[in-house]
DNA sequence: ACTCTTGTTAAAAC
DNA sequence: GGTTTTAACAAGAG
């Protein structure tokens, strides 16, 4: 379940992995992933990634060439990015397990890249819901104005959050999960700010104290960013570009962890549902 | 066979 | 127009 931190450490490996290297070639797999643009490497060809953005979940690809050239990339729920150098062993000083390597491309491959000194990319997505295709300037522009503001930013308006939650009532989960509000929560690190804010999911966003509200902000900013420092969470699917886990799993507090005792306080962690999602949190020290 | 998993969006209600 | 809720998407795990 890619969220910020793990999207941002994707774009963080592939910007220092596969930046300026000359494309010469690549296949798609699965004509859905590129939204069936049948060019989609044949535009590619001779160009070479200039720039890795990335907006809440979203990575932004900028191409080199004469003309404009951008990709939109969504993981979704199962979307991986593996890269592979011209020996067989994934860059980076890290190891994918040696099974993985040799079934790249494997059955949940949908695109790949090859680059000029040998080395390939890989856009895995066993559940097909990701997407990774070709944009015009003015397609990323409107993609990019759909998102709120992000909580890892050094001009994060902690101000411009707790007033807007005043004007929402559904749960706070919701709110938290919605992209044009904050960008970058999705599941995981919603549970895991509101239990350091020690706040319910399920309370009406607009009944948070300006305290609550605060404490709120400032939970979301430091677990997203505690993430990105160790490689994001891998708790069902995420890998990273050298098929390793994220290590943030280790510092996880509520998510998975019904039935166990809560960290803090002792009392029983619960999971119910909020938002149509799974939810947990620790009804005695989150009000 | 059936339930559960989640990020986003379309659609409809308010 | 903004907010809210629900269903749909898809494929695998249990």
């Amino acid at each position: 379940m890619p969220e910020l931190p793990e999207v941002e450490t994707v774009r963080l490996q592939l910007t220092f992995k596969v930046l300026r290297k000359k494309i010469v070639g690549g296949k798609v797999y699965h004509q859905k992933t590129v939204q069936h643009d049948t060019r989609f490497i044949a535009k590619l060809r001779g160009r070479s990634i200039d720039a890795i953005d990335r907006i809440g979940k979203l990575l932004i690809f900028t191409f080199t060439g004469d003309t404009p050239l951008y990709a939109l990339c969504h993981l979704k729920m199962t979307g991986q990015f593996f890269y592979v150098d011209k020996t067989g062993v994934s860059g980076g000083g890290h190891s994918m397990t040696e099974a993985d390597v040799r079934v790249l491309p494997n059955k949940h491959t949908r695109v790949a890249l090859n680059f000029e000194d040998g080395s390939n990319l890989y856009f895995n997505d066993m559940r097909l819901f990701g997407y990774f295709h070709h944009a015009s300037a003015a397609e990323v522009a409107t993609a990019r104005a759909k998102f709120g503001q992000e909580p890892t930013h050094d001009d994060f308006n902690i101000e411009q959050f707790v007033s807007g939650l005043k004007k929402r009532r559904s749960a706070i989960k919701a709110v938290l999960l919605d992209q044009s509000f904050v960008a970058g929560l999705g599941n995981i690190y919603v549970d895991e700010a509101l239990f350091a804010a020690k706040v319910r999911p399920m309370r009406s966003a607009a009944t948070l104290t300006r305290k609550e509200a605060t404490a709120l902000a400032k939970a979301a900013r430091a677990v997203l960013l505690a993430s990105v420092e160790v490689g994001g969470t891998t708790f069902q699917h995420f890998k990273d570009t050298g098929g390793e886990n994220g290590n943030y799993t280790d510092y996880l507090q509520v998510f998975g962890k019904q039935k166990t005792p809560c960290p803090r306080c002792g009392a029983i962690i619960l999971k119910i549902r909020v938002a149509g999602r799974g939810t947990h949190y620790c009804a005695q020290c989150q009000r």
